[in-house]
DNA sequence: TCTATTGCTCCAGAAGCTATAGGTTTGAGG
DNA sequence: CCTCAAACCTATAGCTTCTGGAGCAATAGA
């Protein structure tokens, strides 16, 4: 049996952020001391950690839900699960996509030496008008 | 003059977001109409393109305060905006950084095809055993 | 047994909005 | 001038994913 202070070392995952998941559904209540404490089987660390992970990886709440939900049924295909993992590949990638954009655009924008006044400074300049961005966005 | 309306149509900025912007200091309380509607100058509707534009390349709130500040004071030295701009290029190279290791990894995981059931899918092995990682993260 | 550490619940806040409810003002057509 | 729909108002709550604090109870090691 580990406290939910155990579980939060093990996983790397804080306290108060393991309570909100038992909030959310996340995992389940688990067992209490006599004292009204937390008491966790490996099991449930074993489903925090793959929480973690999924967290790490970018995966939202309502995601690492349906893939857990997804794991209970080890018989069924598993194109779903699939499908989960490369819609969010895809969101990985738009995001990269836009903040390359955004670093082409900002590396413009400091082009600027910090030599002069704010008067005649690129960066305001660049940021009050928007028609000076090459890229729309 | 414009209204709230308009001011949102020409800067692609969210009613409710105008006004929140209002509140959050970022834009002044604008002068009312008699039946109490907001009625703003031309001055504002500038004001908040550049603030709509440093929010499309994710600058935050904050620093686009201290940026309008700064523009505030044309006689200054421009070596302040300079440096949020530039700290801002690095946050959003690391950014890129760490998403591209998300991507790696999850081309990895992806790579399962879809055709065998839950019990053995890539996809969730992957994310319930961090040691299958290349890289940490 | 004492006490430091850990745990409990409840609540508020962070960021940057978005939405809803319930009402008022505006402006264009008749 | 009148009407009525569209636009506006305020206030408040909700979203997401936690994080931190207050005030008190339980546990574990010396």
């Amino acid at each position: 049996m580990y406290s939910i202070g155990d579980l939060s070392r093990r996983t790397g995952v804080k306290i108060p952020t393991i309570r909100y998941y038992e909030q959310m559904g996340l995992i389940a209540a688990p067992e209490r001391s006599e004292g009204n404490q937390r008491r966790y089987e490996r099991s449930e660390l074993e489903r925090l950690a793959f929480i973690r992970h999924a967290r790490d990886l970018g995966l939202s709440i309502d995601s690492i839900k349906d893939l857990l939900a997804l794991s209970q049924h080890p018989e069924r295909p598993c194109g779903e699960a699939d499908r989960i993992a490369s819609e969010h590949l895809a969101t990985v990638r738009e995001k990269i996509a836009r903040l390359r954009k955004l670093e082409q655009e900002l590396e413009r924008i400091v082009a600027c030496d910090g030599n002069h006044t704010v008067g005649d400074c690129y960066v305001i300049r660049a940021l009050a008008d928007h028609s000076m961005c090459e890229s729309e966005h």
